[in-house]
Parts: structure tokens; C-alpha cells; sequence
DNA sequence: ATAAGTTTGTGTAGAAAATACACTAACCGT
DNA sequence: ACGGTTAGTGTATTTTCTACACAAACTTAT
């Protein structure tokens, strides 16, 4: 890291960084992924994990790197969010830093921990810690932007595992919006959009009724409405 | 300009600039202005205006700088549309480019050239020339915001002068959307939106019964539906 | 074997929103 | 006063959204 960060010392000349928000469905709740600032003048409150970008790599493939050095994670969905521009980074260079926004499923995974971070943890983006920079509006922002896309594209793919039950994909619905949706409007209305095709396996799990698993017909993102 | 230009030339280091797609509507059809290159390699090519920014200016603030120099204006809506971290800006040297989306009201407005580029001009979206870098997908995703807005906000607002028939209205929608609307159906919405106010003036241009002018409310963003 | 418990899966009626469609009103110029 | 032109309005039909309740399928305990 260090190798390819570059020799830029002139406070003047701004610094290129990006930084990941991610996202994931866990326990009901809609949760983003936050790092722990270990240097002044933020140390101890909590950002999105990111860097300076490297010589050899585009903005995208620096979120990626970030998204895979965090979570593992490398098939998921991943779009630009906002740049900042008036971010004084660490009140002594001028930074600009683009903020891209990551879907994941996060069953099963473990968050690998770096030591340039004091600690690395999802929260609930209904009960955010104090955060660096004016990350908060950020998170609002990418809320706002993940609700419009669930109304009208495919992206939910990434927060699920391959097959899923139209009940699990509800939930995560549900999580998302932070509300309760009424179960058969769900069903019709989600199977009308034709993005989701049964697999004709079932998932059985307890003493009822076994539900049947569907999968995304595609994961390339897919804009339902048109214009 | 070249004072505060920096003296970053270690080509590895980004170089971070603002580009302006300044969208408007004139005889009935949806333009964006673009400025001819001058500088290899690009010479000859048509591309967005824009610049290097300074080091004492947010990125939202050069691209008003940029806005003003082009056109004159100051109080239109621009937003934020997209980053560009991959582009080799001029092959040599590593570029971040930050593009931002502005809507004028070109009536009566006379673009003011600079030596900088060896042409300026609105061109029709749905006939583009050859344009540098990847700037025909910036706006064919600009227009795609942009029909979105329409749908949901109130920045049109941007597009007209304070005061306009609701057939006025009903044109740059057309222009925008590059369809025909049912003049009964558009009113019904547009009125029941609560975004407009007849000023209880009336146009008077023709042959004809006069026109009732409007006008918005507010000219701040608004976001009509909730979700 | 059957009854109790739990989650899946389904239809319909009413309300609200979007669409299609045509004529009268108001003005100017002759 | 009439011809030409644009502004302004209502209603019926279709489509979409909302609210709402019960039978089907399975496991476990008896």
C-alpha cells in the first residue's frame, strides 16, 4: 500500500481516495459496514472503509479492492454513489473522495480486520455511531438511492443467497424500506416484474409447510420501468 | 487560471477536474452545450466545458465557475452527476474527472467563447458529433437522470423564466421525454402536484385567446414522491 | 394415526390513478 | 360579425394499488 501511495506532499495538490458503503440485510435490519478511525483528527469515530487510490487502478477497481480486502466479497453489486470535493480529509490536505455503494450478503461472513483500522463492525443505519466527515448524509443518500432501485431493478440479487424464498426476499424488502408489506401484493407484484424464475427445489426448515426457493433470472442490472 | 494551476507534474499523481453537461431546451428539442477541442489528441472533437480546479474551490463551486464563464448564468439548478476516474484526460498524465449536470434557460442567451477551445455550440442529444473521451454515455445517463427529475421534482423550474404557460411547460416536458403528451392529462397531473401558482397574468401573442402564466412555488429542489 | 402448531400460498372486491378522447372560450385581424 | 388560432375543460374506461382471510403442507408430540 504504502509502495504505491503516492510522494504528494504539496498540501495544495488534493489526494484521490475512495470509499465503499456497504450494505447488507441482517436480523431485519437494512446495516452498513463502518471502520474505526485510528488517526487525528478522527480517531475513535467510525467512517466507510477506504483508501487512496493506487497508480494502476481506476476509481472502480479501487472499490472493489477495498470491498475485497473488507468483506471478501468480489461478485456483488457496485455502483458510484458521490464525490466529495470539499472534504478536508485530515485538516491538512485537500481530498477528494468518491463514495461507491456495495450490496452484500452478509450470512456467514466473517469481516477481516486490518490494523490501520481500531475496529470494523455493521450497524444499523437507523442507529448510526458518531461518524468522520459528514459521512451520516452519505448514508442517507445511499438509503434513499437503494430504495428507488429496489422499485425498479434487480439489484436485490446481491443481498441474497443464489436461491431464496419469495418470504426471505420480502424481508429484505421489508428491512429496506422499514416497513411491512402485505404478503400476496408482495408475491404478485414481485413476480409480475418477471425478473425471478422457481427453481422447483424446496426449502424445508421446520415443522410446516416447505416454501419454494426462486432465483434472479439474471444478476446483470436490470431496469424494470421505462420511460 | 494558470496561477492557481498546480505544478503537479509527476504524471502518476490525478489530476482532478470538473466538466459541466449544460442541458437545455430550445425549439423544441433537448440540447446540451459542448465546446471543440483545441489540444491533441483529442483536437477537433466536441466535449464538455470544463477545467482543472483550483486548490481554494469545492468541485461544486468550479463547476459553477464553469457555468458562469460559459454561459453567464448563476441560478440554475446543477447537480452532481458522475465521476470519471479511468480517463486519460490527455494520454499523459492520470485524470479524475467530476461531471455535473446544469439546466438553463438558453432564451436570448449568447454563449461567450474563450481562446481555450476553437468552438461552442448547443447540439440536439439525439444528434451528437463526435465526441471525446466516453461523453456520449455521460449524456445519454444525464438525459436519463433528467427524465427522471422530470417525473418526481420540480427542476424544471431551471429550464423556463419565472413565468410560463402551462403549454410552455408542456413543451420542454415533450422535448425532454421526446414524446407527445395529452394537453388535459398533463394539466390534471402537473396542477395536482401543488408545485405551481398562476400569477394571474395573462400572455398575450397572438391571434387567439390568451394564456394564463405561472409560476413555480419554489425554486428550491423539491421531491414530489415519497417513498 | 391424529391433533397441534407453524409457515406457505392463494383470490377478489373496492379505491385510486392513468389513459383516451372532442368541443367551447377567448382573442385578433379583417 | 366571421375566420383563424391557441387556451382551457370533463367524463368514461382501463389499469394499477390496496385491503383483507383462509386452506394447504409439513413436523413433532401424543
Amino acid at each position: 500500500m504504502t509502495r504505491t501511495e503516492f510522494a504528494n506532499l504539496d498540501p495544495r495538490i488534493p489526494v484521490v481516495a475512495v470509499d465503499v458503503a456497504i450494505f447488507t440485510v441482517r436480523g431485519g435490519e437494512l446495516k452498513v459496514l463502518l471502520v474505526k478511525v485510528k488517526k487525528r483528527p478522527y480517531a475513535g469515530l467510525w467512517a466507510f472503509p477506504g483508501g487512496i487510490i493506487r497508480s494502476d487502478e481506476s476509481l472502480e477497481q479501487a472499490a472493489y479492492r477495498e470491498l475485497a480486502e473488507k468483506t471478501g466479497w468480489r461478485n456483488v453489486y457496485l455502483e458510484q454513489l458521490y464525490t466529495f470535493g470539499d472534504v478536508e480529509r485530515d485538516r491538512t490536505r485537500r481530498a477528494i473522495s468518491t463514495v461507491y455503494f456495495a450490496l452484500v450478503n452478509a450470512e456467514g461472513l466473517t469481516l477481516k480486520t486490518t490494523e490501520k483500522y481500531a475496529g470494523i463492525e455493521w450497524f444499523p443505519v437507523k442507529k448510526l455511531p458518531r461518524l468522520a466527515y459528514d459521512h451520516a448524509g452519505v448514508i442517507r443518500y445511499g438509503v434513499k438511492r437503494l430504495r428507488w432501485k429496489l422499485e425498479y431493478s434487480n439489484v436485490v440479487w446481491s443481498l441474497l443467497p443464489k436461491t431464496f424464498t419469495l418470504t426471505e426476499l420480502q424481508s429484505a424488502y421489508e428491512a429496506i424500506l422499514s416497513k411491512k408489506l402485505d404478503k400476496r401484493n408482495f408475491r404478485k407484484k414481485i413476480l409480475s416484474l418477471k425478473l425471478l424464475a422457481p427453481t422447483g427445489k424446496m426449502k424445508r426448515w421446520g415443522a410446516h409447510r416447505p416454501a419454494e426457493l426462486y432465483r434472479f433470472k439474471t444478476r446483470k442490472p436490470v431496469i424494470v420501468k421505462v420511460l
